[in-house]
DNA sequence: TGCTCCTCTCCCGTCCAGCGGAAAGCTGGG
DNA sequence: CCCAGCTTTCCGCTGGACGGGAGAGGAGCA
């Protein structure tokens, strides 16, 4: 009877953290089975893992009995230093665009065959919150992962070229049109999504470069969600790749020192 | 020979993340050593379970050897509901504030006897980053605190007057001034701080309420940090209170509906 | 160059704390 | 009222965590 046959192989601590796992943007609050679940760990381990989470202030309990993540996390991720010194560059060019244009602006490196995106400045007019910071979307399917994509290596866009899968109902999924679209932001310097106009915006986006010995090397893209009655998207061009200059300028200037 | 005797009592898991506790904002790159020794672990026994944090995700690793937060927890922390609500009514006001003023505008709440910082738009001119979002201060050290002090429960009043410890060469170190301080922003209903002057800005603070059954209630403080050769801090006082209430005003609005 | 000091890594015998099935609380709906 | 689903407590078994020791790898100094 009672219990015993210890865990199945992997590490106590591995399978605390394991846990954490469950939670998700699209999931921030869970229910004790529901975490049980997501993590296949059996209901009273979880039980008792969670009991720990909690005591140490990793998860926190609300009055409902879900757990949701709570302030040493957070306290934890603030300090990260995920692309720390590309935010901490690019942030002011970012409010400036803001300031001029009042509209949403942010910023994305690619990470693997995913668009991360690392900073953002909400505008006024409330559009999707698809670019939340910290959301990783496909490549294909936003402007800032299509510049993303546009200067990324080969393999990656083969990769991405093999499997696209559809994320909204206008997203492109025939290979040769997306190959075409790259070819066109190649030449053209930005790319510019009609596809998304059915959400309510419209976007334009630009890479960022870093003069490096060997050529300039693209390593974020900066993009900007118009509301769909302003059809000005042209004018935008300049401001957006001064500020992508200035940002790759700075970058580069500040990487000298180090 | 041979080690053995196991833990002296905590468990596993707990000990596990007590190696993440030694990470902080002041100590954001740790060598194997200096976790140890700040978390109270066996050197060994710091090793593996730095292994299997990197592992997972919750730390990297450094080319030079050392230790930082990682991707994981930075992913986890962006979904930490820490005053999510107030952080997402007030963006577009401190947004706002920033594009009339060009200035730092930060918000900030109380947690326990600090100012918790959370959330903060960056000026162009670069005033101290004492206000980084979750960094915590001395509620008698900051405008900020100091308006949020002149709101709070007359116990946690007490606490604060009885251990003033200073943090910068002007902070109020006599409860008297700081207690006069307090009437001062009770009445004018903001506070003005000249002790920072020397850091290089001035800064002004004004409570944000949310009006509730049974009187206003003092959730947050809004401050704004001033470049010194600008001295032009009273007229910026209708603004900030304008913000402030609009604030308030969206806050009290989103909670009828929960 | 040889020495010392410091940090990191691997090894391994002991022993205890994690494991999780079973069953008892606790809600809330029908 | 009864039942279904979720949460919490209980507890004996066992396998993995523990950490001292030894040695490798470097940095600094004379």
């Amino acid at each position: 009877m009672a219990g015993g046959s210890a865990s199945p192989g992997r590490s106590v601590t591995s399978r605390a953290l394991g846990i954490l796992d469950a939670f998700d943007s699209s999931a921030p609050r869970l229910s004790l089975s529901e975490i049980a679940e997501r993590s296949g760990t059996p209901l009273t381990t979880a039980h008792r893992l969670l009991g720990e989470l909690t005591g140490w202030g990793a998860l926190v309990r609300r009055p409902d009995g879900r757990y949701e993540i709570g302030r040493k996390l957070w306290d934890l991720g603030l300090i990260a230093p995920v692309q720390l010194e590309l935010r901490q560059v690019a942030a002011p060019f970012l409010l400036d665009l803001h300031t001029t244009t009042r509209d949403t602006v942010h910023l994305a490196v690619r990470e693997g065959v995913s668009a991360l995106y690392v900073e953002r400045v909400s505008g006024r007019e409330s559009v999707p919150v698809v670019s939340q910071v910290g959301s990783r979307l496909p490549l294909h399917a936003t402007g800032v992962g299509k510049v993303l994509l546009a200067a990324a290596p080969d393999d990656v866009v083969e990769r991405v070229l093999g499997a696209l899968r559809p994320v909204t109902p206008h997203t492109v999924t025939d290979p040769a049109v997306l190959a075409r679209e790259l070819a066109e932001i190649r030449r053209r310097r930005y790319a510019r999504t009609s596809q998304e106009m059915s959400l309510g915006a419209a976007s334009l986006a630009v890479p960022v470069q870093v003069e490096r010995a060997g050529g300039p090397l693209a390593v974020a893209a900066l993009g900007i969600v118009v509301p769909p009655h302003r059809r000005d998207l042209s004018r935008l061009v300049p401001a957006l790749e001064m500020a992508a200059r200035g940002i790759g300028r700075e970058l580069a200037r500040s990487r000298e020192f180090h």
